[in-house]
RNA sequence: UGACCUAUGGUGUAAUGGUAGCACAACAGAUUUUGGUUCUGUUUGUCUAGGUUCGAAUCCUGGUAGGUCAA
């Protein structure tokens, strides 16, 4: 890309002790950067924890182990407050009001590329790199400087989505290094290096905490409460306020409300232990059989501690055509490209991570932005975050409110 | 209380008297840096007591349980 020989320059790389990190430090030092390498605790509580007991401490000694075989400086930081108090309460807030946060993407906002990237700065770094594989183009327009967060060019692989609330001023000091290469590629680096990471599993679960047993971890904070699940039936169909065909000026709201259930419209069929431990699409974890196909979480009230589930994928109250997102929960990775009210445009949007880009119009309102689908989505939800493109390039996001 | 029907794994169901299948759930593994999804695999059953038969989930009798119709 547009990273030349810039000699000299200071990167500190996010050493996690696993393969992406491992091989971004080593193209760095190939690119003629000075590297260091710093790791980040952010977590040491294994409640709920699946795997292991302290797998954090075996990634440290790999991560130390690799920062000595490429020859570059290493540095410990705990962040384990910052973390706690920006992603888990979040997580434990969010879940509280019945919606379905995404800590990943607000881990990498509030910690990596913030109280990390401060903590670099510190250390007189020009730049932060991480192994996400996603990249950065940055070009010029109108004379002033723009970063563009691109995919990754591994279709299997690309983390964009998880960068896209990252500002300009985040982008500005980010490097991807791997961001252009596939998984495999990353790997046989590795290898031929014979970098202690070359063989490790790719980590899952949410970073830092790691494999846990969300309702048990929730439970930390949330308390179990005994609820019913409703089941519509199969034929449902789901109503809102009246849709008028014309184009009247409400009927994006009315498009993008959620559909409202009531005990009444189905029967019961078991019982939960507590409707913000479910998330819509849900299909694990309600206990009930005796269907010809699954059931899934259509929608959840944690007011009334209700789960409304629906047999079947095609369940119609499972699938939407259109999604809101508040004003004040708008973010332009671009903000040089940011709507006004009134606007409308196609983009490619995904609601979830891996999602495959789906065709939408956004139209931007005074309240935000309503996201009309070409396709109905299955599963919108609140809580999420919904992540537009143009092509490859991620130009903004948004909590999906509803 | 009179008559009739039904009784299969956690749930819903299948099996001309001939080794009890399927779906859902549950569990496990794979995939996945959120939640979730998806894929693969595994476990568990003939209400009870007798009888007929070479052989019974299936036929007969009693019991128990549930349901339907009966004033």
């Amino acid at each position: 890309m547009t990273q030349h020989k810039l000699s000299k320059k200071k990167v500190i790389v996010g050493l996690s002790g696993g393969v992406d990190s491992s091989v971004a430090a080593y193209l760095l030092l190939q690119q003629g950067y000075e590297v260091e390498a710093m790791f980040m605790q952010n977590w040491h509580d294994t409640t709920g924890t699946l795997h292991g007991d302290c797998p954090w401490k075996d990634d440290l000694t790999v991560a130390k182990l690799v920062a000595k075989q490429l020859g570059i400086p290493f540095h410990f930081i705990d962040l384990s407050a910052d973390y706690r108090k920006k992603v888990v309460d979040y997580m434990f807030a969010e879940y509280e009001r019945g919606r379905t946060p995404n800590p990943d993407v607000l881990c990498n906002r509030e910690i990596k590329f913030d109280v990390f990237l401060k903590a670099c700065e510190d250390l007189g770094a020009d730049f932060v790199a991480t192994g996400h594989y996603c990249r950065k183009e940055t070009t010029t327009v109108n004379g002033v400087e723009v970063h563009r967060l691109l995919a990754g060019s591994d279709p299997n692989k690309d983390q964009s989505y998880f960068l896209c609330q990252l500002s300009q001023k985040q982008l500005g000091r980010a490097l991807f290094p791997i961001g252009h290469l596939l998984k495999a590629e990353v790997r046989e680096i590795a290898a031929k290096l014979n970098l202690p990471t070359a063989d490790k599993k790719d980590s899952q679960g949410i970073c830092f905490v790691g494999k846990v047993d969300l309702p048990v971890f929730l439970q930390q904070q949330l308390k179990a409460k005994k609820g019913d699940i409703v089941e519509l039936p199969k034929d449902y169909t789901p109503s809102r306020a009246s849709c008028h065909s014309g184009l009247d000026s409400d009927w994006l709201p009315q498009l993008a409300q959620p559909y409202t259930f009531s005990p009444a419209d189905g029967k019961v069929v078991g019982q939960h232990n507590g409707a913000h431990f479910f998330t819509v699409g849900q299909r694990k974890g309600l206990g009930v059989g005796g269907h010809v196909e699954s059931l899934f979480v259509v929608a959840t009230d944690v007011e009334s501690n209700i789960v409304y589930v629906g047999e079947g994928h095609e369940h119609a109250a499972l699938n939407r055509p259109a999604l809101f997102i508040k004003k004040e929960e708008v973010h332009w990775v671009r903000p040089d490209l940011h709507m006004s009210a009134g606007e409308e445009r196609s983009y490619l949007v995904r609601i979830r991570y891996r999602q495959p880009l789906q065709k939408a119009t956004l139209y931007c309102r005074r309240e935000g932005i309503y996201v009309v689908f070409d396709e109905p989505q299955r599963g919108i939800t609140p809580g999420q975050f919904a992540a537009w493109y143009d092509g490859e390039e991620l130009l903004g996001s948004g909590v999906i409110n509803q």
